[in-house]
DNA sequence: GAAATAATGGATCGTTCGTTCAAGAATTTG
DNA sequence: CAAATTCTTGAACGAACGATCCATTATTTC
């Protein structure tokens, strides 16, 4: 009955995520869009509305990828190694895409705080985000490699803030190596202390002894 | 020779920080700064030259309020404590002036990093921030208070990704509980462990203590 | 008071913004 | 094939952008 859509939607929606990612929801012109997609402007109209709608699918992408993100975190297995590959990993993707933050956090700085709905996805993939790592670190205590103390939601806001935070840090001059002893400090702190060594030794490098003395 | 200003120089700098703090550098139109400073387009091109030039001073002056936030860890005998305060008023500053985040993790989150100048003035400030914190650490640690095995330059990074990376959480869906709970953990991450305690105890409720079994 | 200088106010420049119109081209269903 | 429907294309819309012009007004120095 129709002519079929000619383009792939999904790069184009890839590609529309890029432009919004480098360039911010405003910074993003339709003019850069229509670049980056290959698309004409109508066509872009024709798909998805206006640029907010654009922005929402774009958003609602990236939130997949992020769930796709968190899956080496729901192994069974998973602890304090796979949250600071989780980190390294991250961060490494923010490094490739040559964008400075996530762009959930670069949204929810931005200027289009007030729009409801953006802010219910900010808000919800955030939410996704913690929650994952508390799953994480509740079974990390419950195996003694985690401290006892800790309380898995608290503690994975605070992972979640040093995730972010490293952003503004290796942003605003801090070094790699700063970068790096940040995550080594947030995970000697999470880690429980050296009474019974854990189960199952953490393969990554961020295992620096605390309480030495 | 000449008729004098009429306006008031730091009033109107103020101003435009707090336009583009709230709405970043390209968000805040030139007749956005009309209205919040009282002057006309064309006393201000008289005054800074162009939009950059306004946003340079603005930014000038936010890093003199850094500065100026930053005396209280100067004094002797600053420690854990005062830098716990930093935070909380830090953020309790963000939350009064209905702003996200840090305006200098803001730009450089933004779309104006290429330019050199900014970028030069970005770096500076966090730098800034990061020696006083740096400062205070290393008295702390000469005291006994924070950890002997803490390198006074990683750990005020750290410190620094937490400070910024609690405006990440707090507009990602954190309660003010995870807020708390992430600049507990932090510090407790930093203070020393409890074999002896330290000399002056702490007044903040920030103090729980590790290691309690 | 006169000359010089700067601030003011209002209009307006060219550009870019997000968005839409109108017409032709292409493809599916009957 | 014909009708219906959608995509594509290029041009154009009004509004807002940063920036500037210009005549007027006010102030300071000589």
């Amino acid at each position: 009955m129709a002519r079929t859509r000619e383009f792939d939607m999904d790069l184009v929606l890839e590609r529309s995520l890029s432009a919004f990612w480098m360039r911010g929801f405003e910074g993003a012109s339709i003019r850069d869009l229509v670049e980056a997609t290959g698309l004409k402007a109508q066509s872009l109209y024709n798909a998805f509305g206006d640029k907010r709608g654009l922005f929402l699918a774009a958003l609602a992408r990236y939130r997949a990828h992020v769930s796709e993100s968190l899956t080496p975190l729901g192994a069974p297995g998973a602890g304090l190694a796979e949250l600071s590959q989780y980190l390294e990993t991250f961060l490494s993707v923010l490094r490739a895409q040559g964008v400075s933050a996530c762009l959930l956090v670069k949204t929810a700085f931005g200027e289009q705080t007030s729009d409801p709905e953006i802010r219910a996805l900010v808000t919800a993939s955030g939410a996704a985000v913690r929650a994952a790592f508390s799953a994480v670190i509740a079974a990390s205590v419950a195996r003694g490699e985690a401290r006892a103390d800790l309380d898995p939601k608290h503690a994975a806001a605070y992972l979640f803030t040093v995730l972010h935070g490293l952003s503004a840090l290796s942003h605003t001059g801090g070094t790699s190596a700063d970068v790096q002893a940040s995550i080594v400090e947030t995970f000697g702190a999470l880690r429980a202390p050296c009474k019974r060594p854990s189960k199952r030794p953490s393969k990554r490098s961020s295992n620096r002894q605390r309480r030495t003395t």
